[in-house]
RNA sequence: GGAGAGAUGCCAGAGUGGUUGAAUGGGGCGGUCUCGAAAACCGUUGAGCGGGCAACCGUUCCGAGGGUUCGAAUCCCUCUCUCUCCGCCA
């Protein structure tokens, strides 16, 4: 959510921003709206101060053994009036409170504009593309000869595009879990959540992936609980409704969670294998900091998510989204992007944004940073680090012997078992 | 799923219709005292919205949302959550 006072003082940047990030909001009439609410409260407010006012008088006198039934009389009307008021102002702040769900947060200004992905920035590549004397086998055809995925399993348990890993492959998963939030927890300083994956619409109102985003989302309709689609959702929620010590900040998180996307309207062979599926496993990297440091705070957050990437040895780059590709609630974002050798392609393995305080204001997180002093905003922050089945396809086809082999990374040997190749 | 109890400020905990944003205790902060600290004592300590250059003024908020009333933390209704017992269950 933006703060309405600079929708208010600076009207034709948010639309821009608007704008920038390929949105359609109608922020005129969300001015006018804001004008009529004013409007309305000024004409309440005196109406409830004349109110108070008497009513302590008839206080008084009723205490005095008088019965001030004039007086009783003509608040009844002025009650009235104010009722009638209030409901005026109920109705226009629920039209102003869901425009501005719809509103998104503004690009930073060291974003590039643009609209798609080709004006998405690269800002640097780490290792080199793996020089695979074979033709390299693609994961899919890797994952059923090694006996690690059953795609057809999956698809009789749940449907297409479900994964279901078994053997040496349910151990890879788990493997790349502890391996990842070892590092982050002994290494990084994050502090480890196992959070629900089911969380309630306020929460998912908190992060901003609602009001936009609910067909994305897998819904339980009777209990109106959603399927969290990233930790991102309990992380920075655990924080709902705060006012954190300014001695406590940053905190750091970072938490193993299933992510479930319906991923309505993807099809084809963009979703073939483990590239797209509709539930995945993910460690997610989260942080509430002071607004002075969220931008440092960014730059060391897709670090911790590079280091996973190197210490596995994948290949891999790093962008910078442009306006027209960044999420509704992100001012800025990095992604990382792992080679797939034999699709020979890029594959988004984590998304590292800075929401500056639009989470923090839908959520209401705010820090006290001294003791007496007025409570700010915080400014959020995530990433992936990192999402694991698209990693599990960069490993496969990095890793592949050419003689039906899979080389395990070594980070990944103790984690396995001390097996180092998997036949 | 059934029965009961509860939800008040940073924490604990009073308060059943009239200057109650809220007693009291603890904590925090400031001060006195002290070389310093502790103890003691004194003071102070919520947020949102609207208006104002500001000092400040008004208004709202006692789980959430409605209602009754001249007036609600206090009465009524709905919902959510927590706890206890029963049932069910990995």
């Amino acid at each position: 959510m933006l703060d309405q006072k600079l929708i208010r003082s600076e009207p034709e940047r948010v639309k821009a921003g608007v704008a920038a990030k390929r949105e359609k909001v109608d922020i005129d009439a969300y001015l006018a709206l804001d004008e009529e609410r004013r409007n309305i409260i000024a004409q309440v407010d005196n109406l409830k101060a004349e109110r108070n006012r008497v009513s302590r008088e008839i206080a008084d006198e009723k205490r005095q053994g008088a019965d001030p039934e004039d007086k009783i009389k003509a608040m009844r009307e002025v009650s009235a009036e104010v009722k009638e008021h209030d409901d005026k102002l109920r109705d226009v702040e629920a039209k102003i409170e869901s425009l501005l769900m719809w509103i998104p947060n503004m690009p930073h200004s060291s974003v590039p504009v643009g609209r798609n992905e080709d004006d998405n920035k690269i800002i640097r590549h780490w290792g080199e593309k793996p020089s695979i004397a074979f033709e390299p086998v693609p994961h899919w055809d890797i994952a059923e000869s090694l006996g690690l995925v059953d795609f057809s399993r999956a698809s009789v348990i749940a449907g297409s595009n479900f994964a279901l890993f078994k053997g040496k492959g349910a151990r890879l998963v788990r493997a790349l879990i502890s391996f990842m939030l070892d590092m982050h927890t002994r290494k990084h300083g994050y502090t480890e959540i196992w959070p629900p994956s089911l969380a309630n619409r306020d929460s998912m109102m908190g992060t901003g992936q609602l009001p936009k985003l609910e067909e994305d989302m897998y819904h339980c309709q009777v209990d109106d609980y959603f399927l969290v689609p990233t930790a991102e959702v309990p992380l920075t929620n655990i924080h709902r409704g705060d006012i954190l010590d300014g001695k406590s900040l940053p905190i750091r998180y970072t938490a193993y969670s299933p992510c479930f996307r319906r991923e309505a309207g993807s099809y084809g062979k963009e979703t073939r294998g483990l590239n797209r599926v509709h539930q995945f496993d993910k460690v997610e990297l989260m942080k509430f900091v002071v607004p002075e440091s969220s931008y440092d705070e960014l730059e060391s957050l897709v670090g911790d998510a590079e280091e996973v990437l190197q210490a596995l040895g994948l290949h891999y780059r790093v962008l910078l989204l442009c306006t027209g590709e960044l999420s509704f609630a992100a001012a800025k974002c990095y992604d990382l992007e792992v080679w797939s050798p034999a699709q020979a392609k890029w594959l988004e393995v984590s998304s590292c944004s800075n929401f500056e305080d639009f989470q923090a204001r839908r959520a209401g997180i705010r820090y006290r940073p001294a003791a007496g002093e007025k409570a700010r905003f915080v400014h959020t922050l995530n990433g992936s680090g990192v999402a694991l089945p698209r990693i599990i396809v960069a490993i496969l086809e990095t890793y592949q012997t050419g003689d039906g082999r899979l080389k395990v990374p070594d980070v990944l040997v103790p984690f396995m078992d001390g097996a180092d190749v998997i036949e």
